[in-house]
DNA sequence: ATTGGTTCCTGCTGGC
DNA sequence: TGCCAGCAGGAACCAA
């Protein structure tokens, strides 16, 4: 499921292939995913010359010489694909539904079976103010973020620890899987109410954050069914997990047997070690 | 104001 | 072997 190291590294292969290019021609196969496309989608990126492309939270921003910013979010089966000149073209799918040309006969195709993805426009100067933006909290990869600023954005949340982290306006990026990976990593409890986090605690939480998203980014970010590079190679990182999908095995770091549990927290399954989280 | 529940969508899986 | 209900999940939205 694209989470930030996922999308972080779609980032990475689309800025290496789109940087500088025009954008030649664009199919757009059906009007909405899950909402609807911009209705002046293709006019205004036909034309136009890639910038920069970049990441935030979990949105994929594609910077276009004008200053308009294409938002792009997987949502959770999302993918891109790119297919170089020269190389056999990635093969058309129903769930293709939007597909870049590039100037020197790059293809990229935007897939999405389940389509909880979403592509939107912010227009010149405006990104910040985009609604989709508003309210996101701290990059957990960036400079400033450390158990201080963790701290400060749970106080007062009455929830558990791992609902808190699946918000955007806490931390930015993080879903199911890291979410529980890094509250192992933590040796905290996904039940403990996140207002508790704290200190000490929170510490080694902001640690523990950034370590597993930045050891996932380099593994290509995690592979389970849907998720692969713009090269179309899968990520490994799932190979890595400590917890998730591990329910009944043996804690990777306590080594107690069958004590990796799975609980369903805010409707989703939570995986943690039930002998050393607290 | 914060929090929990529902909803969107399709493909895969497990149980019979 | 085949069928299908149930599950997977990000985040907007709604209700309390």
């Amino acid at each position: 499921m694209p989470e930030l190291p996922e999308v972080e590294t779609v980032v990475r292969g689309l800025a290496r292939h789109m940087v500088g290019r025009h954008i030649r021609r664009v199919e757009k196969n059906r009007p909405d995913l899950r909402a609807p496309m911009p209705v002046d989608l293709v006019a205004r990126l036909e034309g136009r010359r890639v910038a920069a492309v970049r990441r935030r939270a979990k949105y994929i921003l594609v910077e276009l010489d004008d200053g308009t910013v294409v938002l792009a979010h997987l949502g959770m089966s999302g993918r891109i694909t790119i297919a170089l000149p020269g190389q056999a073209p990635n093969r058309q799918d129903p769930h293709d539904h939007v597909v870049l040309h590039l100037d020197d006969g790059t293809v990229l195709r935007f897939n999405d079976a389940r389509r909880f993805g979403r592509i939107d426009l912010a227009e010149p100067g405006a990104l910040e103010a985009h609604p989709l933006l508003v309210g996101i909290g701290p990059e957990p990869l960036g400079p400033e973020f450390d158990g201080a600023l963790l701290a400060a954005a749970l106080a007062g949340r009455r929830t558990p620890i791992k609902a808190a982290l699946l918000d955007q306006r806490v931390v930015a990026g993080i879903g199911n899987i890291y979410a529980c990976e890094a509250l192992h990593l933590a040796r905290l409890s996904p039940s403990r109410l996140a207002m508790t986090v704290v200190g000490a605690r929170a510490d080694r939480l902001a640690a523990a954050i950034r370590d597993v998203l930045e050891r996932a980014i380099a593994a290509g970010g995690s592979s389970i069914r849907d998720y692969v590079q713009t090269s179309g190679e899968l990520g490994y990182f799932q190979h890595d997990w400590t917890v998730y999908g591990r329910e009944g095995e043996p804690c990777r770091r306590c080594a107690a047997s069958a004590s990796v549990r799975r609980v369903a927290q805010a409707g989703r399954s939570t995986f943690y070690c039930a002998r050393c989280q607290r």
